[in-house]
RNA sequence: GGGCGAUUAGCUCAGCGGUAGAGCGCCUGCCUUACAAGCAGGAUGUCCCUGGUUCGAACCCUGGAUCGCCCA
């Protein structure tokens, strides 16, 4: 009794303290550890892993919204479910972190070393993860906790250095000098995925190269090229032109001398020069540029890198030493100038490379770096695709995923950083040498005792080992993680056993390539399975601009914000009912001055109707188990408990279908709708009546559907609102905390008691109300006022309906008295000061006999009489078609029929009520 | 240059062959013992344009416009 007074005494639903509650318990009891021994069809998702880079944003909480839902429905199902968690130790991201809080110290990495610099990733990641694990937990995440991952994780260290040495002895990694894009920011190869190409106004540098003349006497000729990247010329190893181009044939085998180093260079010929851009001649530089470099290997020129690590011309480049790449443009340009060799500059825009993550011009660079061979593995990817796996849902991102497969280019995947899987590989030096260099022998191993091993038997026993300082992209282990997490490469690992492959990954399409893509083929590679069968594929979260939330632009929204303001159900069901099911991007309402959203608003407002009408439960009956558990006989029911049971069921039904097909956002619609329209804004009206003894009843039985409608809408919303659903759960039928509502059976539903008839009786039912309800409103009465209603049809199966709810009518209508009567024995005469109206085969008379304004009326019925008119015109052009008759199907053509025989109907009565009034 | 998506009420978006819908906002009236985070009622649309298919098009097909994204 004391919790019921609580609960009666709470005005209004206050979620923080509701969804805090159900956190820890499902938390201590570790309600969502998964065990692979328990029985049920397996269904597993490993959630995307956020990186330690700080905090969760607007996307992580629409993703996690999205695969709770599914995980929580799938669990409900009797599904043997398995959701894991965990998060990404994002290598480059973490590293500038840590080199720009470093920088504030006035320290570099190499100040510090190696070691001490992996401790403070180390304290990094155990900051920001688990601000990240906070965050997740209070998004009311249905994970199991006890198998959180980390990417750096010892198990997880195991598969990546399993599957490097794997690939490796496969003949599909490799190490090489190639031209890779360079970050200077970073100090790093990125590969191409990690490039944005962003259009830059810059400007097109025209300047000639002298031809070197074997005579004397002659006049001195030039070359001219044009170009964006001028400082690179200090590189040139040639000029090229095409071999078509009549203006340069002549010049073809001769020399130029390049400006400031007086290096001498070929002019050659090459197909792939367009002779129509620019001045038809092109400088070659192989080391900086990825044509030039396809030219210079054509053609067996040199390849002299001009360029250090961070972005400074190093020695090749002369008097420009040192100098950072943009000032030595400018210095260069200038020079130019004033040797009389620069002979035009134009504005011109072009696409620059950027790094993703440096926000720098990226500068091709030729480097070492391993590499690994993707057309073969890929290709068993695409052979896959061929069967739909994995099955895309929408369709349409398979195209995305599968043109990529097709023109994908080989995977640079060392990275110079030091957070992240060092690269398992080591190079074997003679006792006295400490220099690796691009030709030192190395292997690859496991470990440090194997790879010596492996060296001695090799080399001999007199060498000593250097490991690779480089460590792994950070989507080299991303894309293990559908089984790295499950015990890989043990394959007996009983978690491995029960849940590979997963079931379903949930994404955003932003990262089909960089992750989805790589998970296929790492998966492929290494299971001979595709890791997932269905992949989910969701859009990103824009803020009230349209535009995409992000940091860089500071236009992100806390989701613990609108937590802490609206609740986490809400903002789960806010963020899953944007959801159109096409993948598309979605639109979040924010109000940044008040830190409002009214779409979340939204969903806190529905989420209090159903506490409200949960409290509508507890005050009216005496709600308990035993209740719930109470049979009743169908036959007996009376009309609107038939009605609430078939919509029920039939709501039941279209939800399983839509979450079963990933339609989110229609459940939650449809839910929303069911639950405050049907149930609240009706079915509750119905009851009221009932249990205050205005109606007469069997009551018991409208407490038992009360009851058990109101808990099958807890089981039906607990995927979306669960912390809610779990409360009132508990509080409606006393159940006590150890059992848990995310933990019952979702029950099947009872087909047997959806009344399609019933339905469309109750619909046309509630339009009657509505009429009725206007014509009051129409005549201007207040609710108290007394007043009667006739109700006439010549359908008797109607007005035998209407008999079993004339005590609804008068309550739901606010009328004192409710006549029914045939067509045939109803006097129209005695009413012709009453205003009418007309649903289907029903006319509704209420005589007035008070006061009504008149003029107002009379303009209303006029337009009325308008709007009826064209519609009966239309109706008439249609009917009057012929072919219309002949071709369109039966029931249409009836329909039409029927729908033209109301307005006209409409129109007789409101022309007699313009008669009425005048 | 290639591909994808969007264009429907003031705003955010559903609908995808059979008389235009929801939420928010707006207007009117209500604190009616579940709920003012609410109840009842109301107004509002060349469904981007253009042809075509069809008895019938917001929906299917042609062509185009505008905006956005991805790839080169």
């Amino acid at each position: 009794m004391s919790e019921l007074k609580r609960e009666l005494n709470l005005k209004n639903y206050c979620p923080l303290e509701i969804e805090e509650k159900w956190q820890n318990n499902w938390e201590s009891t570790k309600a969502f550890q998964a065990d692979p021994k328990k029985e049920g069809d397996p269904f597993c998702i490993v959630i995307p892993p956020p990186n330690v880079t700080g905090s969760l944003h607007m996307g992580h909480a629409f993703n996690t919204a999205l695969i709770d839902v599914i995980v929580r429905f799938n669990r409900l199902q009797g599904k043997n479910v398995l959701c894991l968690p965990g998060t990404d130790h994002a290598s480059i991201a973490v590293q500038t972190i840590l080199e720009k809080q470093l920088n504030q110290e006035g320290l570099t990495k190499d100040d510090i070393g190696r070691d001490e610099f992996l401790k403070r990733a180390w304290e990094w990641k155990k900051e920001s993860g688990g601000k990240i694990i906070s965050q997740l937990k209070r998004m009311g995440y249905s994970v199991d906790w006890t198998r959180e991952r980390f990417t750096l994780d010892e198990q997880l260290n195991k598969s990546v250095v399993e599957a490097f040495v794997e690939l490796y002895k496969k003949n599909l990694i490799y190490r090489g000098e190639y031209l890779v894009n360079w970050c200077p920011a970073s100090q790093s190869a990125v590969s191409d995925l990690e490039v944005e190409m962003k259009e830059v106004k810059g400007n097109l540098w025209h300047f000639k190269y002298p031809i070197i003349s074997e005579e004397r006497s002659s006049e001195q000729e030039y070359l001219e090229v044009a170009t964006t990247r001028p400082e690179t010329l200090l590189g040139d190893t040639a000029l090229a032109v095409n071999p078509d181009d009549d203006r340069y044939k002549k010049y073809i085998g001769k020399k130029v001398k390049v400006p400031f180093i007086s290096r001498e260079i070929p002019i050659i010929a090459d197909m792939h020069v367009d002779k129509d851009f620019g001045t038809g001649c092109v400088k070659v530089t192989p080391a900086h540029d990825p044509n030039d470099f396809e030219i210079g290997k054509r053609n067996n020129l040199e390849q002299i890198n001009i360029m250090n690590k961070d972005g400074t011309l190093n020695q090749n480049a002369g008097k420009f030493e040192n100098m950072d790449r943009f000032e030595a443009r400018k210095k260069i340009i200038a020079n130019l100038d004033q040797l009389g060799l620069l002979t035009k500059v134009e504005d011109y825009s072009h696409t620059v490379p950027f790094s993703d993550r440096g926000k720098v011009p990226i500068e091709p660079l030729l480097s070492t770096q391993w590499f690994l061979k993707m057309d073969n593995i890929s290709a068993k990817c695409l052979e896959k695709l061929e069967a739909e796996e994995p099955q895309f849902i929408p369709l349409r991102w398979k195209k995305v995923y599968k043109d990529w497969l097709v023109k994908i280019n080989d995977w640079c995947i060392s990275r110079q950083l030091w957070w992240g899987h060092q690269i398992p590989a080591w190079y074997v030096l003679e006792k006295h040498e400490t220099l690796v260099t691009q030709n030192t022998p190395y292997v690859v191993a496991h470990d440090e005792e194997e790879a010596l091993r492996i060296a001695n038997q090799k080399y001999g026993l007199d060498i000593t080992l250097k490991r690779d300082k480089d460590v792994l992209d950070t989507w080299f282990s991303s894309g293990l993680w559908p089984f790295s997490t499950l015990g890989w490469p043990n394959i007996m690992d009983e978690d491995f056993q029960k849940w590979y492959p997963n079931s379903l990954l949930v994404t955003g399409f932003d990262i089909i390539f960089f992750w989805v893509a790589r998970m296929t083929i790492m998966g492929n590679t290494f299971t001979n399975q595709i890791p997932f069968s269905d992949v989910y594929i969701h859009g990103l979260v824009r803020d009230e601009n349209n535009k995409k939330m992000s940091k860089s632009s500071g236009n992100g929204i806390d989701p613990l914000l609108l937590i802490d303001r609206y609740g986490s159900d809400a903002l789960r069901f806010a963020l899953v009912r944007e959801v159109a099911g096409a993948g598309q991007d979605i639109r979040l309402d924010f109000d940044r001055k008040n830190k409002t959203s009214s779409t979340v608003e939204g969903s806190r407002n529905f989420a209090n109707k159903i506490w409200n009408a949960t409290k509508f439960a507890l005050i009216n009956i005496n709600c308990t188990t035993q209740l719930l558990n109470k049979t009743y006989n169908y036959e007996d029911l009376d009309l609107p408990n038939k009605w609430i049971l078939s919509r029920l069921n039939r709501v039941k039904t279209l939800t399983n279908q839509l979450l079963i097909s990933y339609k989110l956002g229609e459940a939650a619609k449809l839910l929303y709708e069911f639950v405050w329209n049907d149930f609240c804004d009706w079915y509750v009206e119905f009851l009221k009546p009932r249990f205050n003894g205005l109606i007469s009843n069997n009551s018991e039985d409208s407490e038992i559907i009360l009851i058990k409608v109101l808990n099958e809408i807890f089981i039906m919303m607990n995927p979306f609102m669960p912390h809610l659903t779990e409360e009132l759960w508990h509080v409606l039928s006393k159940v006590p905390d150890n059992q848990l509502l995310s933990l019952q059976d979702w029950p099947a539903p009872d087909e047997k008691s959806i009344d399609q008839k019933l339905e469309k009786s109750f619909n046309n039912f509630f339009e009657i109300i509505r009429l009725i309800r206007n014509l009051r409103v129409e005549l201007g009465l207040k609710s108290s006022q007394d007043a009667s209603v006739y109700l006439v049809s010549s359908d008797s199966n109607i007005l035998h309906f209407l008999e079993h709810l004339v005590g609804d009518i008068k309550t739901l209508s606010k009328m004192s008295e409710v006549h029914l009567s045939s067509k045939e024995n109803f006097d129209i005469e005695k009413f012709s000061k009453s205003f009418s109206g007309i649903v289907g085969d029903l006319q509704v008379f209420i005589p007035f006999e008070g006061l009504v304004n008149m003029e107002n009326l009379r303009g209303r019925i006029q337009k009325d009489i308008e709007k009826i008119n064209t519609e009966i015109n239309n109706l008439n052009k249609r009917m009057a078609n012929k072919n219309f008759i002949e071709k369109a199907p039966k029931e249409v053509v009836e329909e039409s029929k029927q729908t033209l025989l109301e307005a006209k109907s409409k129109l007789e009565i409101n022309t007699k009520k313009l008669d009425i009034l005048s």
